[in-house]
RNA sequence: GUAGGCGUAGUUCAGUUGGUAGAGCACCUGUUUGUGGCACAGGUUGUCGCGGGUUCGAGCCCCGUCGCCUACCCCA
């Protein structure tokens, strides 16, 4: 027997009415701030990836599905949204124009990592992207939109709020920070040694208690941020407070990204396992230089499909539609043109073989229609149908012109 | 890559010290021949994940392998 691969999967019935309730949820709050929906490729080379993403990081180190293909070239399967969104903008040129863009996307993206709860090998993710403008209000907006989704989907959660300074004062703190690791290597973990050339931040996230001791008094980025920096991480405390947006700052939140600087966040639920992150974003100003573009602006977020997936519960669906049946092999020719009328306006299911009337009843409520059409003996001969609403049991039999105008 | 748990009918699971497999749900049929979601009665369904080994005999023990779940790592 031939399985699917490891973490991937099929998502059907249910879930899938789920998967599209949560896509369209989000789709429609982003609409109606007036982002466009950018549809991408998933496959891109390689460098895309290593030049955006960061090399530093374990999704392009090691988690990445990624090959030679006929023409030699060097690909992967889109291990994440943004870097895409970032080389279509730099592509076309839209870094030389004055005007701001606001894209939309989803899909399927892929990274080689052990399956988990809330995490897959192939896993889909909702995310935005606004480029070109600089002030905290997009920020505050990107923030704005994410908890609409939640709130939208029913879906409490934490916001974690924290600053990463820009390239004026970054540089500054993590060497602060590095000369502070250094006096305290031998009692920090394996990881953290590692972390500490490679990605300095990325230690105050560290799971080991005792490391997390040690930083206690390690300095914080956000009591060394450059004074713009400082006052656009105020004013966004100051919108969200404004709004009732709840969150937190976590002065040790950091991104596993590395094209992120100043505004980061997460959107974080208690409810799902240890992959709590259900939306995780920030400001990537630097980015699109890094693509050969032009210094660009950028803020936006990423939600994982499946993890609001487990923390959201479809809408109750009613009976509705139509269940049509025979309950003689004559009639048969007459119900199935019947239902292809019916089917131009409603959703409707079908017998193929002719059934009493006692089974096609159970049919329609197997398939939560609304209504069951039955033509037997009498209705046949008559021109008639025989209709029941499975909810108010009205009944009734009309002809089926009377039938199929009631229904237009 | 590492660790723990689990793989038995469509599904959820039971299977006692090894003696050739069971329940609920689902499904199908029937309960005076054209009235449903309930109740009752009956019925269908398994290479016991796969491959080896031990044994007279293995779902149960041993080895290997694949897969699933959870956690570490990392991240949405």
């Amino acid at each position: 027997m031939i399985q699917s691969l490891t973490g991937m999967q099929d998502i059907v019935g249910d879930e899938a009415k789920k998967y599209n309730y949560v896509v369209n949820s989000a789709k429609e709050v982003l609409e109606n701030y007036d982002f466009d929906f950018l549809k991408m490729p998933m496959l891109e080379k390689t460098e895309l990836f290593i030049r955006s993403v960061g090399g530093s990081s374990d999704i392009v180190n090691k988690e990445m599905y990624r090959f030679i293909d006929k023409g030699e070239n060097d690909v992967c399967l889109r291990p994440e949204g943004t870097a895409g969104v970032a080389r279509y903008f730099v592509q076309n040129k839209l870094d030389r124009q004055p005007q701001k863009f606001k894209f939309y996307y989803h899909g399927s993206m892929f990274r080689y990592e052990r399956p988990q709860k809330g995490r897959y090998r192939e896993f889909n993710q909702f995310g935005c992207e606004s480029f070109g403008e600089e002030s905290v209000y997009e920020d505050y907006a990107i923030i704005e939109m994410a908890s609409a989704i939640l709130d939208k989907l029913d879906i409490s959660y934490k916001l974690e709020l924290n600053s990463l300074g820009c390239k004026e004062c970054r540089p500054k703190y993590i060497e602060s920070l590095k000369e502070f690791l250094r006096d305290k290597k031998d009692k920090l973990c394996e990881d953290c040694n590692r972390r500490l050339e490679q990605n300095p931040l990325r230690v105050l996230d560290c799971k080991v208690q005792s490391c997390q001791a040690e930083y206690e008094d390690a300095p914080k980025i956000t009591d060394n941020l450059c004074e713009s920096c400082d006052t656009d991480f105020r004013k966004l405390k100051e919108l969200l407070d404004n709004n009732s947006i709840n969150y937190e700052v976590n002065k040790k939140l950091v991104r596993g990204l590395d094209y992120y600087n100043k505004t980061i966040f997460e959107f974080i639920s208690d409810k799902i396992g240890a992959q709590g992150t259900v939306i995780g974003g920030g400001r990537y100003d630097g980015l699109i230089s890094y693509l050969d573009g032009k210094e660009t602006p950028a803020v936006g977020f990423g939600m994982g499909v499946e993890r609001a997936m487990l923390l959201t519960s479809l809408p109750s669906t009613q009976n509705c539609g139509y269940h049509l049946g025979a309950m003689d092999e004559e009639a048969l020719s007459s119900i199935i043109s019947l239902t292809k009328s019916v089917r131009v306006s409603h959703k409707a299911t079908l017998e193929y073989k002719p059934k009493k009337l006692k089974a096609l009843l159970k049919g329609a409520d197997k398939a939560n229609a609304k209504y069951c059409v039955v033509i037997g003996e009498n209705e046949l001969k008559e021109g008639k149908v025989w209709l029941k609403d499975l909810v108010t049991k009205d009944e009734s039999t009309p002809t089926i012109d009377e039938f199929l105008n009631s229904i237009k």
